[in-house]
This record gives structure tokens, C-alpha cells and sequence, in this order.
DNA sequence: CTCCATCATCGAATTTTTCGATAGTAAATA
DNA sequence: TATTTACTATCGAAAAATTCGATGATGGAG
């Protein structure tokens, strides 16, 4: 029992003739006659009697007036929702590096959260290869990942930009304001780095292994605000990117060193799997983020 | 949007599989496929994400999941209610000529009314002509005919019966107990015959017209019972069917005439077009009056 | 009595659906 | 690591379904 049939029975149970029917519908007067078979053969009933050339619904044709016309009403309205301009609503779940969801929620989220009050937002963290694996299983919908520059056919870049980073130290810190230090002077000292998933902290290490470098943290942790505010307690050093210190070096609190022999280009990147439909609200969402956290 | 396609969709909603839904429905994978993007072609959106050979609903499919459930039920629904014994209810148009009106409803409708207390009945006269015009548009569900014996390849005859008739008149009538009349003895009588339009009356006409004769009523009236209450009275005479004078003409008060050279063959036959749809109900109805309106 | 309207039916043309094979990819397994 | 398995997309061919146009039968209108 296909839908086209229905429409057809409707429209003949409507005009009582299978000529008119088929005009109305554009299909040939044998077509109808078929189509209607079609359904009585398969309901194993009559639906109309044919006396003399002119057709009257039988009991049971007049049951299915009814019902075809509920079928058509679900779909009419179904159709109709489709086409009805999409509501701003929905859930949306963003991973994105501790760092990020910080200053994310600190500054322009509740933006957001006003512009569209419905849509429900699921931000947790995670690392660059777990996010790049949700994004792979369909259980992110958009990721920003602090590492190297990603590249990939399957991902779609939707904002990017490289990021300023320095190691980073208490003012009162003895490097604190001297010239052109080398890494070598510094990789012994005692430093706080953020846990090996974070990109940024692998492409350091990998940055050091080829100078045959290595520093061996005293503590790792994915908190950045943590960091920072150990940094400015102690003498210790960190690497990390100038938005997660940048208070603190405006206040004084921390400073950069600088280190003139490492130079790491770290990519923050805003990404989505190429095959994600994007709904109206992830698309608005994407371009809020688009414009607010990254600089312009 | 068809219901094979709604039906294979839900399928794979409930799976999260093409594949499996494939295996389900003895389709092939690809035609899974296929009738999935015809839909989605069709709608103009996605139904399902597809990442790393893993589907996903988008919001548009878990949208026509539920509908496609609605239409599911509705189709169950109506196919189970086709199937489900057909109850005894319905309309049953019976055309019949005055005298059988009034016997059967004198004696047997009360009975088929108990059997089936749902199904209405609405019983008009008719002479046979409209009756079988009647049959031919569809506007009588089931005719009686008091006629010559029709025969016509579109009608079907439920039952049918020679009718025995007579001339008959008041036992006081000059004519009563005699022996060998003659046609001709009578016609200059006073009659009362039915109108002229009931088959049997004609039958009668055409039989005299052979003989060159003619009738002449003095009174011409549908209503059978009307007559035989005035035959009792008067000293006119009519030709009916026995069934109506059966009554009378036991109590006394009438008697037949033993006319010898007029032979007529009416017959009594339950007809419905051979096209007509019978309902339950009206098998049970046309079963009804074979076994009780007729002889057995 | 002829013309028109109606539905049924048939075979041919067309369209749609389905299949089977293949490819590409990710995950599981050895 | 290599292999096997599982999953979806795609393509062309085969099969099936739909549609059409012509024809026929019949009743009604003019």
C-alpha cells in the first residue's frame, strides 16, 4: 500500500470518477484504474462497486477515505515542518583543551547563551587524539585543537590561526628579564607542563628531542589556570600559549623568557568532520566561536 | 515519500544499520542505500550522518522516525480492521412491490432485526422497471420482482419461485363455486387490479391482449391488502398472487374463480446486480429473506 | 441513432527498483 | 603488523513495476 496509491484513491473517492481523478493528478484513465486494482488486490477487497460505468465506494472504501486521509494529513504536516524555518534548538557538543573551555566560558559563552537561549551546549575537554577520535565517531560535533597545524580530507577547518606561546615564569623568577637564553640554559629547571596529550606539549617535546633535549616535569596537569597560579608562587617554568597567561603578565604577576633557540608554531584550530550535517544552531554556534575566539 | 521506503527507514533508525536492515527486509545493502537517499533526496535533507561507515540520525531522522511510526500504526491499524471479522452493521436498501413489502414485514423482518440488530433496513416499493433501474445505478442493494421471469446476465438471482395466482373475488360473488369459467365471463366485470406498472398486472394485460380482450379496472391501487379488503366487501373481482389472499380466502371471506383458459406464469425472484459488493450484512440479509420469503 | 462519457483490458514503452560486484575505509583479529 | 571482517557508496545490468495509448463495451444524452 504506497502512498501514491492513496493520494490517487483519494482524489477518485473525492470526484467519484477515475477519468476526473486522472486528469486532476496527471496520470492516464488506465493508470487510475490499474492503481486502484493495485489496492484492492492487495487490501483483498473491493473498494469501489463499478455499475454501469459509474463507481460508488463500498463499506470498506469509505473506511479507507479515512484513513488515507489521516496518511496525507501526517505527511502534509510532516512536509510542512521540514520546510518551517528551523528552530534555534538542539544540543551541541563542542571538546575543546581545558585552556580553551576556560576562557571560552569566561568570555563570550554567555553571549551566546543569549542569542540562543534553546540550544543546549555540552562542553567537555579532552585531548587532540581523543577529540580527533569523537570527531571519527560522530560524538563531537566540533572540536578546537592546540597542536600542530592539522590537515586532513576528512576534517573541515572551519577557523584556524597560529598561536603565540613562551615559556613563562614568575618575575621573580632568575631568568626574568635577561637576553636571549637558550633552552639549554632552562630544561633542568623545574617545570609545570600541561598532561602529554595536549598537542602543544607534545610538539614541545618533540621540538626538544631533536636537540636532544628532554624536560622532565615536576607536575603535569591539564588545568592551566592552576598552572599559572603556581608559576607565580614559585620559581618554576612553563611553556604555554600568551592567552592562558596573559592576565598574569599584565599584571606584572609572570613574564616571558626569552628563549630565542625554540620556536614552535602551534595551530589552534576549529574543526568539524566534513560529513556532519550541520544543523542551523551548530552553524550559528560555529560562527559565534568563529568570531569570538579567535582573534580577527 | 512511499511507505516502502518509511518502512525500510524506520528499520535502519531501529538497527542504526544499513546493513542489518537490509538482512532484515531480504533487501540488498545497496538497495538500502538507494531508498534511503531517495527519501532524503525527496525531503531535501539528511537523515543520517555518515561517519567512518557508522550511521547517525540528525535531528530531520529522529523527526521522521517519529512520524514514520505514526504512519506504521495507522497502516497496522486499518489492515488489522480490515481483517477483523466484519461486523453485522451497515445500510441494506430493499425494493420490493407493496404486497411483499407488507408480508415480509408482517412476518419475518422482525426476526432478521433481533439477528441483526446494527444493520438498518430501508424498504421501498417500487414497480420493476425502477426497481431494475434501480439495480443499474447502484440505488437498490436487492430487488423482489413479481414479473414475468427475468433473465439478464448482469443480475444475479438469489431465489426465485413461480407464484401461484388467481382470479378471486367475495365468496358472495356470483361467480364463486362455479366450475370451468371462462376469461370471458369475467371481463366485463367490475375489477380492482394493481397500478399498472407491477409486473404481474402487465403479464396479465399482454395474456388478455392475446385473447383480444381487456380489463377495465374500476379501481387501480398499489396497496394489496387494500384490495382484498374491498374485494371482501363488493362483488369485484381482482387477479393476485395467493400470497395475498391466503389469508382471506381461509377465514372464507374470499374464494378463488376457477378461470381455466388463462395460464400465467408470474414469478417471484430476489435479484441484486452481479457487480454488487456483498457486505456481510447483506449476505445475511439476502440469506434472511431466501428462507423465509420463499417457499421452501 | 449517433456521439460522448465512462471504466476495463491489453501490450508496449518507460521508469523505477533491485541486485551483484566492486571499492574504500575502519575496526577487530591473528 | 598483516589479515580478515564489517560497513557504506557507487555503478551498471537485470528485473520489476508503473504508465501510457489504443481499443472495447456499455449506457446516456441529444
Amino acid at each position: 500500500m504506497e502512498l501514491r496509491n492513496l493520494i490517487t484513491f483519494i482524489h477518485v473517492a473525492e470526484l467519484g470518477s477515475f477519468t476526473k481523478a486522472a486528469e486532476q493528478l496527471g496520470y492516464s484513465q488506465s493508470t487510475v484504474s490499474f492503481q486502484i486494482k493495485q489496492l484492492e488486490t492487495e487490501l483483498d477487497c473491493l473498494l469501489f462497486e463499478r455499475i454501469n460505468h459509474t463507481i460508488t465506494l463500498t463499506e470498506r472504501g469509505r473506511d479507507l477515505v479515512s484513513y488515507a486521509h489521516q496518511v496525507r494529513v501526517l505527511t502534509d504536516e510532516f512536509k510542512e515542518n521540514l520546510t518551517v524555518e528551523e528552530e534555534l534548538s538542539g544540543h551541541i557538543h563542542l571538546v575543546a583543551p581545558d585552556s580553551v573551555c576556560e576562557s571560552m566560558m569566561n568570555t563570550h559563552y554567555m553571549d551566546f547563551h543569549k542569542k540562543c537561549p534553546s540550544v543546549s551546549i555540552c562542553a567537555t575537554t579532552g585531548d587532540s587524539l581523543l577529540m580527533l577520535d569523537m570527531l571519527d565517531h560522530n560524538e563531537a560535533d566540533v572540536i578546537i585543537t592546540l597542536d600542530r597545524r592539522i590537515y586532513n580530507k576528512d576534517y573541515i577547518i572551519a577557523k584556524e590561526e597560529m598561536l603565540p606561546m613562551h615559556f613563562v615564569a614568575s618575575s621573580q623568577c632568575k631568568f626574568a628579564g635577561k637576553k636571549n637564553l637558550s633552552v639549554r640554559d632552562i630544561v633542568n629547571e623545574p617545570f609545570i607542563l600541561t598532561e602529554y596529550g595536549q598537542g602543544y606539549r607534545r610538539v614541545l617535546d618533540r621540538e626538544l628531542a631533536k636537540m636532544s633535549l628532554e624536560i622532565t616535569p615536576v607536575l603535569e596537569i591539564g588545568r592551566t589556570d592552576i598552572i599559572t597560579s603556581l608559576l607565580a608562587e614559585s620559581n618554576m617554568i612553563s611553556y604555554l600559549p600568551d592567552f592562558v597567561t596573559k592576565d598574569l603578565i599584565t599584571s606584572g604577576a609572570l613574564c616571558y623568557l626569552d628563549v630565542c633557540d625554540v620556536k614552535i608554531d602551534i595551530w589552534k584550530q576549529l574543526i568539524y568532520h566534513k560529513n556532519k550535517w550541520l544543523s542551523k544552531s551548530l552553524k550559528t554556534f560555529i560562527d559565534h566561536v568563529k568570531k569570538n575566539e579567535f582573534s580577527h
